[in-house]
DNA sequence: AGCTCAACCTGCTGGC
DNA sequence: TGCCAGCAGGTTGAGC
C-alpha cells in the first residue's frame, strides 16, 4: 500500500470531489475483500451526505450524516473519482454513485487487485476507531518525540526497522519510508532498538517526518499499484535513495547498496553509511 | 512478553 | 516466445 503519504494524497485528492456530495447508490462487484463485504447497510446510507474525509494511520475515515465508513487500501488499493459512464476496470470492487448540489453524478471507485483492503461500516465513531485504537501516535504529532521513542526502545531487542514499522509505536511508516529514513539518519536497520542513543533517535524522527512530508508534497510514491484519487501518478520515487536499489551505488559513498530480509520484509541499506 | 513468520491474493518481472 | 518461480507498499494471529 500505500504507506501514509499515499493515503494522505488520496484523502486530499478525494476531498474536493466528495465533500458535500450525496450518496445515491452503492454497488459491490464481489462479496469479499480481506473480509466479507456486508451489504445490509447499503440501503441505510443511500441519501446520506459525505461530510468529512480524514486519515488516521493508513485508514481513510468518512463521516456521513448518521454513519461512518473506514477504508483501508491494503497493499495494492486505490480510490478514484470518475465519470459515471467510464467503463469498469478489472479489480474495481466497490462503486459509490454520488451526486453534487448541482445534481451532477460521478462515481467513486475502489480498486484493489490483491484484495488486502477493506471497507467497514459503523454507526458510532467509537466503533469506527476500535480496530485502530491500539495504534501509536501520528508521525507528525508532538507525542512522537525522542523521549517517547527512547523509552519504548529500552525494552526492545528487535531491529530498529521492525520497531519503526510497528503501528503501535508510530503509525504510517511502511517498508519504503522505513528504509529511506534509516538511511538518512545513518542508522543500520539491523541495529537492536535498545542500542541506539536518544540523540540518534531524535535524528531518526526528524528524517521520518521529512521523508513522509517530501513524499506527500510529491504526491506519494508510485510503484506498481498506487494511483492517487485523480489517477495521477506520484513522483516521489525519483528521490528514493536506497529502496529497491540493491547493487546500485550509495548516493553518499558509492559502495553498493545491500539488501537483506528483516522481519520478513526486504530491506535496503548502505553498510558503510549506516551503523 | 517479545519477536518472527506464514497467510491472505493477484500481477509483474526476470531467468531459463 | 513462453513458462514458472519469486517477489511486491500491510496486517493479523499463531507459535516459538
Amino acid at each position: 500500500m500505500p504507506e501514509l503519504p499515499e493515503v494522505e494524497t488520496t484523502v486530499r485528492g478525494l476531498q474536493p470531489h466528495l465533500l458535500g456530495t450525496k450518496i445515491i447508490d452503492v454497488r459491490f462487484h464481489r462479496d469479499n475483500l480481506r473480509t466479507p463485504l456486508d451489504k445490509d447497510w447499503i440501503p441505510k446510507i443511500n441519501g446520506q451526505s459525505i461530510n468529512q474525509i480524514k486519515r488516521r494511520a493508513k485508514v481513510i475515515l468518512m463521516h456521513l450524516d448518521n454513519a461512518y465508513l473506514a477504508w483501508h487500501l491494503g497493499m495494492s488499493g486505490s480510490m478514484r473519482v470518475c465519470a459515471i459512464n467510464e467503463p469498469l476496470r478489472k479489480h474495481d470492487h466497490i462503486e459509490f454513485i454520488i451526486e453534487n448540489a448541482g445534481k451532477q453524478r460521478k462515481v467513486l471507485r475502489f480498486h484493489d487487485p490483491r484484495r488486502f483492503g477493506y471497507l467497514k461500516y459503523t454507526e458510532s465513531e467509537a466503533e469506527l476507531l476500535k480496530p485502530i485504537e491500539h495504534y501509536g501516535p501520528e508521525p507528525f504529532s508532538d507525542e512522537f518525540n525522542a523521549d517517547y521513542l527512547y523509552s519504548l526502545c529500552q525494552n526492545k531487542t528487535q531491529a530498529i526497522k521492525s520497531t519503526l514499522m510497528d503501528q503501535t509505536v508510530v503509525v504510517g511508516v511502511g517498508n519504503i519510508y522505513a528504509c529511506e529514513a534509516l538511511f538518512l539518519a545513518g542508522i543500520s536497520p539491523k541495529r537492536s532498538s535498545k542500542r541506539i542513543a536518544k540523540k540518534r533517535l531524535a535524528t531518526l524522527i526528524n528524517h521520518v517526518q521529512n521523508v513522509l512530508n517530501d513524499a506527500i508534497k510529491a504526491g506519494g510514491t508510485t510503484l506498481q499499484d498506487f494511483e492517487s484519487a485523480e489517477a495521477k501518478p506520484g513522483y516521489f520515487q525519483q528521490s528514493l535513495n536506497v529502496y529497491g536499489k540493491a547493487g546500485k551505488p550509495c548516493p553518499h559513498c558509492f559502495n553498493p547498496i545491500q539488501s537483506q530480509v528483516i522481519s520478513g520484509r526486504n530491506t535496503f541499506y548502505c553498510k558503510y553509511c549506516q551503523y
